[in-house]
DNA sequence: GCCCACCCGTAC
DNA sequence: GACGTACGGGTGGGCC
């Protein structure tokens, strides 16, 4: 094609519906309509690619009545209604051809052939020729000297001469022509027995439709009968059939120049078409990723509804809220941030109040509009650390369904040793990329600044990158993890699905008894008081209880006490042990120093603290649960850390008497039975070992019995108390030394112990060697769900260091394995708690323990399912067992 | 005033 | 030196 031409001016109307009906019924593997929409797509493709237009409308017909149904109520009456299946396609094509950069032209209540009109007309009138590309024969009437049409699926041209060949009018005579034949699609009946050849005969002969009704009474046949018939309604056809180009439309051809296109929009949508002919004519991935980003702060409708749109086509976004505190409870949705493609992401502020802040989309039609996307569980998001995001939007009634993927979680499943995976720590690790800082935005210190109050330029580019960043995290880390399939397996079986769990459970939160720790606090104070007094007559000097620099000052240097032991940086030791050690000696001093201590403890990290973090809106405590810290798997709890309330001693564990159930409810604690040594006992399947466990015996005792050559019944308590520390070493990969260490006993004894359990349980210590060995050859330890532990000093030339690698090495499997499990059962507990709907809900996880807290009058039935869950959470060689019971509160539960 | 290392103690 | 995994309070020193 050598001609030019200033304006293309395409029919989209004609085309959607030619290719619905001429193209095979494609779907896309998702079983959605494509066809026609791909159809019409790769027709624009090549229609731009061969014309490269200064200026391109892609117009449609608008729904609603036209001056036509006006004139003729029976206008296009005949047709049938819009297949769904063709209906469904038309706002993806519509998008997709704004995403193409095309104008698209829809003026409502006018049909697309009067704009085509219109616009050509008035493009002649400048001068300028314009191409109508279209599959409809009516447009032939616009034909003339400026105006020529094309065919672009079947590529023929129409102009002046090319009209008169194939239709044997001129185009100023095709109007009459079409009002003589008719047209059955648009209900207009024209003359019976005269088709294109009567009507273009008829036409020579008379001159134009006038000329033919005037001679009317001439035409014999037929087909004259039929003209005569007809005469009345002829001109009212004519009306119907000719084209109006006289619109008053507010634009004119030179608004139609074609944009850039946007082409990470056209790569999501063309890959879900799954169109590949039109994904090649896009450039490559990398010079898209290669380009410095952009990224867009949303401020108005239109540029919102731009990005909906986007994400509704997008196979995986990214996504992540900003707001006014880490603190998942009290944070203040700030403003929401996008990614669909590394390089191109999109801000949006909602919420920033500082002086002359600009106007910002209202939060809640924000939300309202990006509910249906957020609560779409086909809508794939990825997100970094998702589940604070999911407990921020709960607050908003918006409930995250859909979380396909946490980079987070990620990167803690491909190496748990990592000591940080935030997302500027993974950027830099994994794309190299150094990215903003919040306290680069926000400050820091006292002049920190909440993220409403940062100016709208540096939130955008800040929240927009954090958006960027993990869709790029995600691309880098994904086919990481997808390479190691038991590391894949772990991420989608377990650390993905709890994500909503552990969401759900601190929100929950516990109930705490304020008043109970205020009075606990009140006694110990009393008691630190008079503890103090003591102690500062018994070291003649009053000094800081709390300082053990200063104690180590009174004991080593002023009262000459001996030095049991010392600190790793080698200033004498003040450990409980040490002091202990001392007291037995007969010193005064070091049990009240002791004593102190305990009860300092307990007050400030408990009694005091405790009420401190209740949360005035639920009259809870929310804890928060780190999923991507302990490097065997387990969970960790902070703010408060829940998984360190006292138990062993009475003192503390009246502290577990302040954890209480609502009016009319109980507490439920359900913890499994010895879990890491059942799973020593799968693992080593050492044979004694596992027939303990299926015999159901005390398992310290039955350990006690074997050493020592005793029944059962005769091991004394002090002796299971030795079995219990042994199996607890073993664990914890413990030496004779450390052993001797823990019992007081000599360290020949201790050895000797050692010996009798490994002489008796053979198949522990044959997995202990081989789990050393495979960790020296691997340089890592794996869970029984493929959990892996990376060991970077199992071969180092410390002995301190390897010896240390060496121990974690045969304790990470047992440790992270029982990780393993309670996650598991968390899981199918919550999975039934969703389901049935239960009055049961999941409150705290403390690594062996579950606490429920459960309606009154239905504990009974809510014991069972949660037995099932957690003892089903695992196939082991032997039973898992779970210990349940209930209370007023939680110290009452065990 | 803020930050951090250190020591110590709580849990499983 | 010697028992694994965590969190966090108080002290005390350094820094701004």
């Amino acid at each position: 094609m050598t001609k030019s031409y200033p304006l293309i001016l395409v029919d989209g109307s004609s085309y959607l519906f030619r290719a619905y009906h001429a193209l095979p019924k494609l779907t896309n593997s998702r079983g959605e309509p494509t066809g026609a929409l791909v159809g019409v797509l790769n027709m624009l493709r090549k229609l731009r690619d061969e014309h490269r237009p200064e200026r391109i409308a892609v117009v449609f017909d608008a729904p609603g009545k036209t001056f036509r149904d006006d004139l003729y109520p029976k206008y296009k009456a005949n047709r049938p209604p819009l297949p769904d299946d063709l209906r469904e396609q038309i706002e993806p094509l519509l998008t997709v051809i704004r995403a193409m950069g095309l104008p698209l032209v829809v003026v409502p209540d006018v049909e697309a052939d009067d704009v085509i009109g219109t616009l050509a007309m008035r493009a002649a009138e400048a001068g300028l020729d314009t191409l109508v590309s279209t599959g409809d024969k009516d447009l032939a009437q616009l034909v003339d000297e400026r105006i020529t049409l094309v065919n672009t699926m079947s590529d023929t041209f129409l102009d002046r001469e090319a009209v008169k060949a194939k239709f044997g009018v001129a185009p100023e005579r095709i109007v009459d022509l079409l009002s003589l034949t008719g047209d059955s699609v648009d209900n207009i009946p024209g003359v019976a027995g005269c088709g294109p050849k009567t009507a273009a005969k008829w036409l020579a002969a008379y001159g134009d439709l006038d000329g033919v009704i005037a001679h009317a009474d001439e035409i014999k046949g037929k087909a004259g009968e039929g003209l005569r018939a007809a005469l009345e309604q002829l001109p009212l056809a004519r009306e119907l059939t000719k084209i109006r180009c006289d619109l008053a439309l507010d634009f004119g051809p030179d608004d139609l120049h074609p944009g850039e296109p946007d082409v990470v929009a056209l790569r999501d949508w063309y890959t879900r078409l799954e169109a590949r002919r039109l994904l090649e004519t896009l450039p490559d991935d990398d010079a898209v990723a290669n380009e410095a980003p952009q990224y867009d702060l949303v401020l108005d409708e239109a540029d919102f509804e731009a990005w909906l749109t986007r994400l509704a086509g997008a196979d995986l976004f990214a996504f992540d809220t900003e707001t006014t505190s880490l603190d998942y409870m009290r944070a203040e949705l700030v403003g929401v941030s996008f990614a669909i493609e590394p390089g191109r992401a999109a801000y949006v502020p909602l919420a920033h109040a500082y002086p002359g802040a600009p106007d910002q989309l209202g939060r809640d039609s924000v939300l309202a509009r990006l509910k249906p996307l957020l609560e779409d569980p086909r809508r794939a998001k990825v997100g970094q650390n998702l589940k604070y995001d999911m407990s921020v939007l709960a607050r908003y009634d918006i409930h995250l369904v859909g979380i396909a993927h946490d980079t987070m979680l990620e990167s803690y499943v491909l190496d748990s040793t990592a000591t940080r995976h935030d997302m500027d720590a993974l950027a830099k690790k994994y794309l190299g990329r150094e990215t903003i800082s919040f306290e680069a935005v926000a400050g820091k210190g006292a002049k920190q600044l909440t993220f409403d109050q940062v100016p709208l330029e540096t939130a955008g580019d800040y929240a927009a990158e954090d958006a960027e960043v993990t869709l790029g995290l995600h691309q880098a880390l994904w086919p990481r993890l997808e390479a190691v399939p038991s590391l894949a397996g772990l991420y989608r079986e377990i650390e993905m699905p709890l994500v909503p769990v552990l969401s759900r459970m601190e929100r929950t939160g516990v109930r705490i008894d304020r008043d109970l720790l205020a009075a606990q606090s009140r006694a110990l104070t009393k008691r630190i008081q008079a503890l103090e007094e003591q102690a500062y007559a018994a070291a003649g000097r009053p000094f800081n209880l709390g300082s053990p620099k200063q104690i180590g000052a009174i004991f080593f240097d002023e009262k000459k006490l001996p030095v049991v032991a010392k600190t790793p940086s080698g200033a004498p030791s003040t450990s409980e042990s040490v002091l202990e050690r001392l007291a037995a000696d007969g010193y005064e001093l070091p049990s009240l120093i002791l004593e102190h201590r305990r009860l300092a403890k307990l007050r400030s990290t408990y009694t005091d603290k405790l009420p401190q973090m209740i949360n005035p809106a639920t009259g809870r405590v929310h804890t928060s649960y780190h999923q991507a810290v302990a490097a065997t798997g387990r969970l960790s709890s902070s703010d408060p850390n829940l998984q360190n309330i006292p138990i062993r001693r009475d003192e503390g564990r009246q502290i577990r008497r302040a954890f209480v159930p609502e009016p009319g409810h109980r507490l439920l604690a359900a913890d499994y039975s010895q879990i890491e040594l059942r799973i020593m006992a799968h693992l080593s399947g050492d044979e004694r070992l596992l027939a303990a466990f299926a015999a159901g015996q005390d398992i310290h005792r039955a350990t006690a019995a074997e050493i020592l050559g005793l029944s059962p019944e005769d091991v004394t308590g002090e002796q299971r108390r030795s079995a219990k520390a042994i199996n607890f070493g073993l664990i914890y990969g413990m030496s004779a030394f450390g052993l001797a260490r823990q019992l007081g006993i000599e360290r020949g004894a201790a050895q000797d112990y050692v010996d009798r359990y490994f002489a008796r349980y053979p198949g522990v210590r044959a997995y202990m060697d081989r789990t050393r060995a495979q960790a020296h050859e691997d340089k890592y330890v794996e869970t029984l769900f493929g959990r892996r532990l990376y060991l970077t000093d199992i071969n180092h030339s410390n002995q301190g260091r390897r010896a240390g690698a060496e121990r974690t090495a045969i304790n990470a499997p047992l440790q992270g394995t029982a990780a393993d499990v309670i996650k598991r059962a968390m899981i199918a507990v919550d999975d039934w708690i969703e389901r049935e709907r239960p009055p049961v809900r999941l409150i705290m996880q403390v690594h062996d323990e579950l606490v429920f807290e459960v309606a009154e009058d239905r504990v009974d039935e809510a014991a069972e399912p949660i037995r099932q869950a957690m003892e089903g959470a695992a196939e082991l060689a032997v039973p898992l067992l779970v210990d349940i019971g209930v209370g007023g509160d939680w110290d009452e539960a065990h």
